[in-house]
DNA sequence: TACGACCGCTCTACACCGTAGACACTATGG
DNA sequence: CCATAGTGTCTACGGTGTAGAGCGGTCGTA
């Protein structure tokens, strides 16, 4: 905005994202970067092609050399997360896939607890393209566990199934979680109790029961006992049919 | 916007919402409703206050009598919809809690299938609201698989889980469904075979086994299969532990 | 009957948004 | 030395949500 810079304003690396407009050329990775920074510190609708080109201390426009969309460049950000959801490599037989699955699981979800604000984007930019035409990043996780799947004794539909039984509960999992969690974040446990407290007892006594187990939730062993329930179900499944008719 | 209507068009019954600009006097609900057909016919983004108020020959600020935001109009979509959502009354003890909360789950299916466009809205717009402090209308559902959940037999803890097991899995499989539903609209099969072949055979050896496969998806029978798995888990749950230990 | 409050709605205006199109500068390579 | 290509800027347009003032009708009260 008002910063005239002389084009190279300190060492040229890539590192700047750190709060002041940057000073070297840019790039599609600078700027996802910086980007995913804005999301974190300031949530999914602070992040404008105008807001983003300001922390970066550029015009607007010049963001469209790296994606030629705003559409694009919230792909991108999901790309970028998605790819870094570091899932172990088939392999190893015997249990190990329950376990590989697992851990999988527990890594997302450090990985969502990172970036919050985020998540919206994986579970509805995807709706918008086809499979078969994501970016790579975002499609090798799921190549990734039907890999696991595979290796573990599934026929290609029934890798199909159970990723799906797998990553949509994962997702739905995260889901819930973050919104206890972005609601504590302000609220704290007071405005919850109090939010409850005003439904009428009569038509809602069960909801009103929770208002004590909903203050002390933990997401890490929710998701593991989850885990457990679909993975227990996985294995059954595997062994009474090895082979789903079609 | 150009149509200058006399006040009182036809009969001032509600029923309008059906394409052509509306006469009689507003109202909360027909806005939702009208609203409701707007995302249904042209997607979530067409859904501006401008393009609202158009299709019911008002003035955009007229909206903002009915909902004092835009965002307050989305969630009152979103409880909209959840209020439609037809849970069986809690009650006939037996096994009877899994076969209503698999039927749930069915129904819920056919209503997003009605309103796939509206899907997002739920998974993101709670997001932004605490729990307690949700509109009724987005809570009975809660309440009402709590009841079954207890009913059959869980203490409110392990009702909670179940149920945060139970909708995360449904929203998640949703969501994967309504992705190949949507994508599947526009190119039907021979796009998304060949968006599969594009991928390197080395990365993707798995996924691009999979385009025969992902043709005949069965959104139905795969929900069923799921919630199956999912079932049963809770099922050994409820056996193993009959009360969760905090 | 008269009057004041209110309700439903419209008009105008503002700040912000995504982005098309033309242009400037700089670096490169023949 | 000039052509070319790549990067970033400027300007402008049509769209968005919504604040604030105003306008006509209806209704409660006197």
């Amino acid at each position: 905005m008002f910063r005239i810079v002389t084009r190279q304003d300190s060492s040229p690396g890539e590192e700047a994202a750190g709060g002041s407009p940057t000073r070297g050329p840019l790039s599609r990775d600078l700027v996802l970067r910086t980007a995913i920074q804005l999301v974190d510190e300031d949530g999914l609708e602070a992040l404008s092609m105008r807001h983003l080109a300001a922390r970066l201390g550029r015009d607007p426009m010049a963001l469209y050399r790296y994606s030629t969309n705003r559409e694009s460049l919230l792909d991108g950000l999901a790309e970028l997360l998605l790819d870094q959801w570091a899932i172990p490599v088939a392999g190893s037989g015997g249990g190990a896939w329950l376990d590989q699955l697992r851990r999988a699981a527990h890594d997302f979800r450090h990985l969502a607890l990172q970036h919050p604000h985020l998540i919206p984007l994986l579970v509805t930019r995807p709706l918008s393209t086809p499979l078969g035409l994501r970016p790579l990043g975002a499609l090798r996780p799921l190549e990734r566990i039907l890999a696991i799947l595979r290796e573990a004794g599934f026929d290609p539909a029934g890798a199909l199934h159970a990723y799906r039984a797998y990553y949509g509960f994962l997702m739905g999992h995260l889901i819930n979680e973050l919104e206890e969690f972005v609601v504590n974040a302000d609220e704290d446990e007071i405005g919850l109790r109090l939010g409850l407290h005003r439904l009428p007892r009569k038509d809602f006594p069960n909801l009103r029961d929770l208002a004590a187990v909903l203050l002390d939730y933990d997401g890490e062993a929710e998701l593991d006992q989850g885990m457990t329930i679909i993975l227990h179900g996985l294995e059954a499944q595997l062994q009474d049919s090895p082979v789903t008719p079609a």
